[in-house]
Parts: C-alpha cells; sequence; structure tokens
DNA sequence: TGCAAAATTTCAATGGATGAAAAAGATAAG
DNA sequence: CTTATCTTTTTCATCCATTGAAATTTTGCA
C-alpha cells in the first residue's frame, strides 16, 4: 500500500476492477472485525476468525492493516486530513484561538455526526478502545502522531506569530484537555449533547487557560 | 506482588532474605534488559536473553513485569506518587494554576536531576522510548493513566473550585502542552536547561491559555 | 489470447505471553 | 537440625500475532 492508495483510500471514485475488489476487501474485513469484536471481545477474537469472517487468508489481513488493533481505527487519516484542512483554511483575521475552537467544533460535530457513523456505533467504539488496553494505547499513539501533525499546520497558518514550539504547545494543551474531559465524562450515561458541551467547555479552559478556572467568575464563556 | 508488596517496592527498608533476593532480582532483570535494549535494540533484545543475562528462566520475568515494555518503566509509579503528594501538599492560599506550574517544576526538575539517574541516562532512555513504536505507546499509555490520578489528585485538592471534568481539563491542558512541547523540541541537540525551559514556556502557555499567544506582548513571562 | 504486474495464498518460523505442575528455596516451629 | 509450609522459580506445553519467502491466482492490457 503506497502512498498513492493511502492518499485515495477514502475518496469515492475508483477505477479498475482491481481496485474495487480491494475496497471490498478491506471493507469486508473491517465489517468482520468490528462485528467480531463486540460480539467476543478484542483479544477473545483471532485473526484467524476475522480473516475466515471476511473469506481471505489470514496473511492478506497484513497487506491491509498493520495489525490488529489499525482495523478498530480505519478512518483515522480521513479524520486527521479534515482537521489539517480546518487549519489550512485559516483567513486572514483569525486569532489562534478561534481556529483551535473551530477545529475542536469540527472535529466534535464530525465525530458524533450521522453522516459518519450512528452515535451508538461511536459510543460501542470509544467503550471498545477504552475497555481493552491494547486499543487505548493505539489510540493514544494515533492522537500523539495526529498532533504532530496538527501542530505542523498550525504552525504553517501562523508562521510568524508562533514558534514550532508554542505550535506544539497549543495543540497539545487543546488536544489534552478534551480528550481528559471526555474520558473523565463517560463514566456516567450522557448524551450526545452534553458530551459534545464537555468537549468544548474543555477546549475553553485550555484556550483561556486554568487561570480562569481560578477567577470567581470564569471569563471563558 | 500483591498491594502490600507494590506500596513498599521502591521504599528503602526490606526485612527478609526472599524480600531481598527478589529486589536483587527485579535490579538484574532491570539492569540486563535497559543494557542490552540500549546495546541492540529493543526489538532486537528478545526475553530470552534479557533472562539469560539476568540468570532467571524466561517465565519468571513475568512475575516482575507484565510485559517486555515495562522494564523500561519501572520508576514511573514513584514518579507518580511523587507527583500526587504535590498536589496533595496544597496550602490555603494556593491557586489551581500556581498548584499545577509547581508540579511541573517539581516534576521536571525531579527528572532530570542527579538523585534520580544521570542527565545521559534520561536522554537516552527519552530516546529509546521515542524511537521505539511500542514503547511510546506504552509511555503514551503510562502518561494517560497518570493523568487519571492527577486529575483526581487535584480536583480533592480544590474540591469546592473544580468539577471533576474541569480538572481533568485543566491537567490535560498542562500534561498536553508540556509533553507536546518536549517533543517538539527534542529533533535538535538541547542542553538540560532548555528543555527544561521548553517544558516551563508549554506550561506557561497551558496556564495562561493559547489566547495569550494572540496578544502583541506575551503576558505569559 | 497470452504476457506482466499485482494480489493472494501457502508454508514455515519467530517470539511474546500465559497456564499448570514440578522443583527448589526460605521461614517458622519444635 | 529437621520437618511442615509457603513462596518463588523452573519446566513444559501451548496460543496467537506477526513476518518472510516462494508458489499460485487474478487482473490489466497489448
Amino acid at each position: 500500500m503506497d502512498e498513492k492508495d493511502k492518499a485515495v483510500q477514502y475518496s469515492s471514485g475508483m477505477v479498475g476492477l482491481r481496485e474495487r475488489k480491494k475496497q471490498r476487501t478491506r471493507q469486508a474485513l473491517i465489517e468482520a472485525a468490528l462485528r467480531l469484536f463486540s460480539e467476543k471481545g478484542f483479544e477473545e477474537t483471532t485473526l484467524a476468525e476475522i480473516a475466515a469472517a471476511a473469506d481471505v487468508s489470514t496473511r492478506t489481513f497484513f497487506s491491509y492493516f498493520a495489525s490488529k488493533e489499525d482495523v478498530v481505527f480505519h478512518d483515522s487519516a480521513e479524520r486527521l486530513d479534515r482537521a489539517v484542512a480546518v487549519l489550512a483554511g485559516r483567513q486572514p483575521g483569525d486569532t489562534v484561538a478561534g481556529l483551535l475552537l473551530r477545529l475542536v467544533d469540527e472535529s466534535l460535530r464530525w465525530a458524533t455526526s450521522e453522516e459518519n457513523i450512528t452515535f451508538e456505533d461511536a459510543r460501542l467504539r470509544l467503550r471498545l478502545v477504552l475497555g481493552e488496553p491494547a486499543l487505548q494505547a493505539r489510540a493514544l499513539q494515533v492522537l500523539f502522531d495526529d498532533q504532530l501533525r496538527l501542530a505542523k499546520a498550525l504552525h504553517e497558518a501562523f508562521p510568524e506569530r508562533l514558534t514550532p514550539v508554542d505550535a506544539a504547545a497549543a495543540v497539545g494543551a487543546m488536544a489534552g484537555a478534551v480528550k481528559a474531559a471526555i474520558v473523565a465524562n463517560l463514566d456516567e450515561e450522557r448524551s450526545l449533547q452534553e458530551i459534545y458541551e464537555t468537549g468544548r467547555r474543555a477546549a475553553e479552559v485550555a484556550l483561556s487557560g486554568v487561570r480562569s478556572l481560578d477567577d470567581a467568575k470564569t471569563p471563558a464563556g
């Protein structure tokens, strides 16, 4: 799977029979794996079972995904591309904080929108990921890699205002706050709206600073 | 290894021969593993080799560490305990921002102090961790778990001022900023002092908010 | 149709991780 | 010192993810 394939991975138009077949196989693997994971659990599902359910050999699995964990994050590249696009679309009047807040808004909205997957599916996947240490580790790694690229994109959006390190710190603070808040909120049953609000409030804390938490009236809103 | 053992893991006083022998074995495993990792690389070193170098059976390794990666993070429990202690030692006049800044200061100082390990050793370990995907993943997981406990400790330090979610966001922003900044800074050769400064500046960004980056003169300093 | 490229399968091997039972070592009591 | 007991280590057997290489099949194209 070279760069060209990766770039076109989630675009709609595919040409030859060969490519269409590959996409079908990929989709079959994803669906088989996610179904089995939710039915029997991640650890309990073997690659042999996934491959069998998708009608390919076990070896073939690894020409589509680098590891058992990676199937779960099959759409992470698309998500990152969208996020980078938000930063790249910076307008002349934009502030760093405003642009980052737009990033969080769009990401949260898309992550929980119907166009993408059902909210129930999203919640299921979140539980799956947080419940399995191996998946949790992989998720954190994906997030970490994404942050590197977002920091680079933010620096490029404000080349004169932000040093690379400041950009990294800003992205890190934003992502760290949102992630921590969402996870902290996951114990109880929450509605889509509530989780969205939690993430947004965390973004505000990161934007306006922890110091705002020390003020009597929070100027964050 | 039950709770009592874990609690006393890094305290000085051990009684019986049995315990002393266990500590010696643990230490032998750590030293053998770290030496082999830096000599031949992480992937290239097998558990069989580590066990042989420490004069135990391969199986015994797993009664000391849950995985090959875990040896590298043998002191993470102690580090976390120190960090939690800082938060627990909150004084009446402390602000959230002030307490968190003290946390970063003490953590950075201790992580790079001679009492702990040589700075060269610390840098070697950092390179090792960032270079090996498996170790990077484990590091992020450890950091993530630590953040959960720190968020809890911060909430307990300011039970009336911070909701659990706000505490999580604050800790997440702080940790995210510091981590991102340090990693972003690691490409070039940096002195101890420079890395320390980078982390502290990132903490200031998280504390005072990304909005401060939008101001002409940064009020962060 | 037949050749070249790409994808899949088959086969074999490595190495991390785990469970269970046997063996060896340490502790405490008599 | 010796025995009964508890802990730790070893031995043995096994599972499964992952990888490399060679053989085979499928697809694209002349």
